[in-house]
DNA sequence: CTGAAAGCGCTTACAG
DNA sequence: CTGAAAGCGCTTACAG
């Protein structure tokens, strides 16, 4: 096929139709004072004539800047990131910035492949949603001085730079009362990796949502998980298989949910008749579960245009007025909790 | 929190410490010949104990390439579109191409403020992956004479562009003769939109396999969707509310799939003891459904990074052997088809 | 209000 | 093998 690279014109084509300099198009085309009415005018019109659009490469290497955002990911996977990555590109969208995908693969080689790509000074900050371990990509960026904010988990309660999260103890806590509420007193858990602070955060409004309510902690139905679909399977496998199961299940987020799902259908135990389940993240998938799973949600998007607004108001070299934010969680009630209901966990 | 902006060295700080010329240090940088093999040596390291990187802005200035490869989309929906999505990472960063996100969100005026900012040769080249109706774009770029691909769906048989897609007839057939080799006779089948090739593809080969299967073809049970979760479930029940309604259900895509499953869970009725239900496209979530779906897996991965190497091919200035190109479809069974059983729908 | 000139940091003929 | 010079297409003090 033909695919012709057609020229476009330069500011300097325009300048000299127009009879003026360069200096002058540039004036108008950035909409700086200087320049008469008339001048103006003209050479506004000849600007759409031709169509013209200033070459981005000379701009950036000009002015230093790229107009590029990195989002650095592990992986792409389709829930918590990507309500993330809406909420970013929405800003961006409003910045006229652009946003670049690099997704790491949990792969060092990758990584650093990435990071010194980033000191050819092509981008203008970089937003930062990796797991925990892999925080040690902002103390190069720190030392670049390139401007970023990370997103989401994290293992320490604080970090010397911007992060943006949200109201996990108070999900944790929220969830666990809500189940509370509908009557349930042995309530499972299955919690993330609990080194990391956001796993601790859920398990913590757990227990504080039991202790309330006077019901004694059963660490036996405290189970470590990994976010993921097959340990969400594992462990509740094992909740079932405990003397005295838990009549509600509380998931660490929802790819987990989706993983006590299929052991319940395994088991063939009906949601939310014979065992009630809550998630948390509330990500694309999960009012298409069957049934739909009621759960804590995060802002996702909201946190992305947070993110992305810090960061580029670090680009703009302003100040932060507050280096954490946190937005708040809530719950979301669809079909997956009900009232608990006496008998063997068999029948429908 | 400080970000100090860190000064990076230059091509001249290099050469000036090694005492010769940049045209001497970017031959070195770019591994061209001519240049001795000591003076080599002593650049090379004192690009080294620089940690010197080529600014990327000179360079694009100077070359006319940025290094970005745009991806258009509709609207990251985490299922078809990110399959794609893993193979253009995976191919572009072998290449060393960035991968620039673009969502139009069915919006026209974003869509041509992408356009217009296109325009400044900012893109070295452009992956489609938006439906049918907005191919209106695709002419916009070869008039503009930028290279693109195209991806997945379209109205037409034919382009005049490169494309890739999927041997979807086959697919349709293959799912339809696997629910005939189970034992179904009475297969309902809920499409896409019919303007659509791809759609009316998969209905073709449901079709064929009916027909070499000696099946009578029962209008009834074809229903018109929209590849979408809502359009799943209410086709279902339209299908279930059929005087003889049918033992297995072939949903167009995944999502609508979910729809099926959840109009199913809706009535208490069992997949796939009561029901089998089979999808298209094999996307993440599939495998995290309950039960497992049994899908026509369309290799999504595979596509992006054949479409990624065809643009880049065309970037290159090279000939496409093939202006359009198919990768072949294939049956995934999980858990969701059984073989049919007598009796009403409701019993387990 | 307008423009000549320098310069952002590279690469690339071209000459020696 | 090596380098001086031009130039990619802009923006920005600065002078008039």
């Amino acid at each position: 096929m033909e695919q012709r690279q057609i020229k476009r014109s330069t500011m300097a084509q325009i300048a000299k139709e127009a009879g003026v300099s360069t200096t002058t198009v540039s004036k108008v085309l950035n909409q700086l004072p200087g320049v008469g009415a008339q001048t103006r005018a003209r050479i506004q019109q000849l600007i759409e004539q031709h169509d013209y659009i200033q070459n981005h490469a000379a701009r950036h290497l000009r002015k230093g800047q790229s107009g590029l955002i990195d989002l650095v990911i592990m992986r792409l996977e389709g829930g918590y990131d990507l309500g993330i990555m809406h909420g970013v590109q929405d800003m961006l969208e409003e910045s006229g910035h652009r946003l670049v995908i690099f997704a790491t693969h949990e792969n060092e080689d990758t990584e650093i492949l990435w990071l010194r790509r980033l000191l050819d000074r092509s981008t203008d900050g970089v937003l930062l949603l990796l797991p925990y371990e892999r925080l040690g990509i902002a103390n190069a960026l720190m030392e670049q001085g390139i401007p970023f904010v990370s997103i989401g988990d994290r293992n320490e309660p604080t970090t010397a730079f911007p992060t943006i999260g949200s109201t996990i103890w108070l999900g944790g806590y929220t969830a666990t009362e809500y189940l509370i509420s509908l009557g349930h007193s042995r309530i499972g858990i299955i919690t993330g990796p609990l080194h990391l602070t956001t796993s601790r955060a859920r398990l913590a409004g757990y227990r504080e949502a039991l202790e309330r309510a006077g019901i004694p902690i059963d660490p036996g139905l405290i189970c470590e998980g990994n976010y993921m679909l097959g340990d969400g399977i594992q462990q509740t496998y094992a909740l079932l298989d405990q003397p005295e199961p838990p009549t509600a299940i509380f998931a660490g987020n929802d790819a987990q949910a989706a993983g006590v799902y299929q052991a319940l259908y395994q088991r063939n135990i009906h949601i939310p008749n014979a065992m009630s389940v809550i998630g948390f993240d509330d990500v694309t998938y999960s009012a298409q579960m069957s049934p739909p799973l009621t759960t804590i949600r995060q802002p996702l998007a909201e946190m992305g245009k947070m993110a992305a607004t810090m960061l580029l108001r670090l680009i703009a070299g302003q100040q932060l007025e507050s280096n954490h934010v946190e937005l708040s969680t809530s719950l979301v009630v669809r079909a997956s909790c009900a009232p608990p209901r006496p008998g063997p966990l068999m029948e429908k």
